[in-house]
DNA sequence: TATGAATGAGGCTTCATTCAT
DNA sequence: AATGAATGAAGCCTCATTCAT
């Protein structure tokens, strides 16, 4: 990252900003550079003074989303920490979609889907995203099942992706149901599974 | 459906399946009526000869994959009358990755991810899919409930609606990852959970 | 013109009759021959059956329109034998107007206005048919002056062009104002000078 | 008007005078875009840069029209302050479609004629212009009514509609005839016309 | 840093016509 | 006589990008 004036990053963080929302709206595809351009309130020149073209705006929106979601900061937590914090994961993705009437599913899987094999960068971009949120759900997992929250039949790591994929597979049929209880449905689902994991509480008191 | 001369009728076949294969590897955005066109070695005017528009072209598509799936004849049998089937039929999906070295999603989902506010026929469309597939999936889990072999908080809309949630999740991120694993792993979770609501065989208290 | 079965020559009526309307209300250049088809219910092969091209149509739409004036069957009345019957012929025009609420010219300026150097055939049956218009009135005024309804100084020709021109001008101000009153206002000062052009009834009775 | 550099202005400019000259000559519909960009010498991006569409585009060039009007710098000269200023008026305009060998009407005429129900905006355009060159005239004729130089029985607005009357529907004849002497004949008669209500100079009764 | 003019390839669609049945 | 499948050129417009100021 180079180092830029206030200004210039603003400008550079508005042009991401506006891309994001029009790429999680309509996709990366339909989004034209000029319709960014307007949302952002810039000149064309900026647009390509601060990307190199199109597909590195991209990489910079993905960055973004990444970055959110190491930092906390992403609408979306992803510090778990509980079954609680599990929980709350899974259902603020379907908050998420509430907050725009149900007619998008999940920025990232918008972007993804789109994808084709000539865009090799742009999937590894996703590739690294989704390997850091299965690493968080991960580390719960095994925290859990070291202080003997889970059963030993618990594979962590399939636990990790099994939860990527219950959500978006959540997000996507809700969007396309129009319908959040799909949504829910699948989440409970799915959180009803990963339950299985947890032992029963030792029987006390016998003899 | 209008009466078609035979040869009409193949030239709008080859328009779509040409359209279909295009809009499964690159999405609908991608592919233009040219590219199309020349997928199914047609003159330009046949394109609008046969379909309003693109989106009536999508449409098409869309008609297609939906009588593929009710008569048995789609790349995924959705004829499920065993759970044998149903592990097959989770495992096809990933099957059909394969045949296109996982570069490819789900065909539904590749157009279900770029549907916008605007495409609501199209999203209808699919969700009258996603409604004929739920429906195959909960009709053999009302066969098996009635049979005694589901126990009774299983509750057949929502496992239907998880079954697809899973496949798609899975699909997805085997997509992204280009690795076939996190889809096995996914989907193995699924059917693990799936069969949590099948009762355990009967203690036969012979002698 | 080929001897044609009762059948075909209907068709080929409807053919003419669906483009004049289509070409009256948009005019040629935005009347595509699948507009026509689609408006007579005919298919695509009569009307290249009937008509060599497009051209060849509107040639056909315009002698049925000179046809109607030498038959006195058209909308207006071509037939002029007294200044009553000039008036009405003036005013009929503004009345086909008023029956598409102004939104459209003459039939024949719509058509004639969008003649361009490569049209000369097109040209010339305009031109042909404004011909016999004028000699319609042409005729009528050389009758009055034999009769001495008109004053020496009066130029039958002259006159005959006068009316086509302030017909044409009333006609095209009213569909560019949509305000029939600005094309009853130019044709009563036509109207007006035209009288001038007749002769004070002699003063009778001096001994 | 947003304010635009030198270059761009005159970019903007070169198109307008292209489309103009062509929409004279083969009418709106008859000229595409490309024919433009490649009479004005431009690239593709800057017609839609410059012109929303099509349609602002004829806006533009029915603007620049009613500019050349106000600004007395059309080639027909609107400034109108004597009765050789009328004729002249007149005689210009079929001047203008000397220039061009007969084969052109008048410049707005043949835009207007091709309006649709659908070009409501273009029609208001032409509406205003007309307005504009009617009160160029009715100004003349209020101003020769105070002088007394007009009757009483004239009525300024009627003369104004029917002087742009008689000159489109001599200019339409014109083109149509390929004849200048229509025009001319019809320009005649509707000046012998306007003279008459010019009142008979004042018998001076000295001795 | 910022603006917007310039470019040309390409996207979606319609047009006018011919051909086969 | 009638139907509609086939063709390819062209029309209108957007896209992604570069260039000049």
């Amino acid at each position: 990252m180079t180092r830029r004036t206030a200004r210039g990053a603003k400008t550079r963080q508005r042009i991401i900003y506006a891309a994001a929302d029009l790429f999680h709206r309509q996709g990366c595809r339909a989004t034209s550079p000029d319709a960014i351009i307007e949302a952002s309130g810039t000149g064309k020149g900026q647009f390509y003074h601060y990307f190199k073209n199109k597909t590195d705006l991209v990489h910079a929106v993905l960055q973004t989303h990444l970055a959110a979601i190491t930092t906390n900061t992403a609408p979306v937590n992803y510090a778990i920490d509980s079954w609680a914090d599990l929980e709350r994961w899974f259902f603020d993705h379907l908050a998420q979609q509430e907050k725009y009437s149900l007619t998008r599913g999940c920025p990232l899987a918008t972007i993804g889907n789109e994808v084709t094999e000539t865009d090799e960068l742009i999937r590894l971009d996703l590739s690294h995203i989704f390997e850091t949120v299965r690493g968080r759900l991960m580390a719960f997992f095994i925290r859990e099942k070291a202080q003997g929250g889970l059963t030993a039949d618990a594979n962590e790591q399939a636990m990790a992706d099994f939860c990527i994929g219950v959500v978006q597979g959540a997000m996507f049929q809700v969007k396309i149901k129009r319908d959040i209880q799909v949504g829910e449905a699948i989440v409970q689902e799915g959180l009803a599974h990963l339950r299985q994991y947890v032992p029963p509480p030792a029987k006390d008191g016998a003899i």
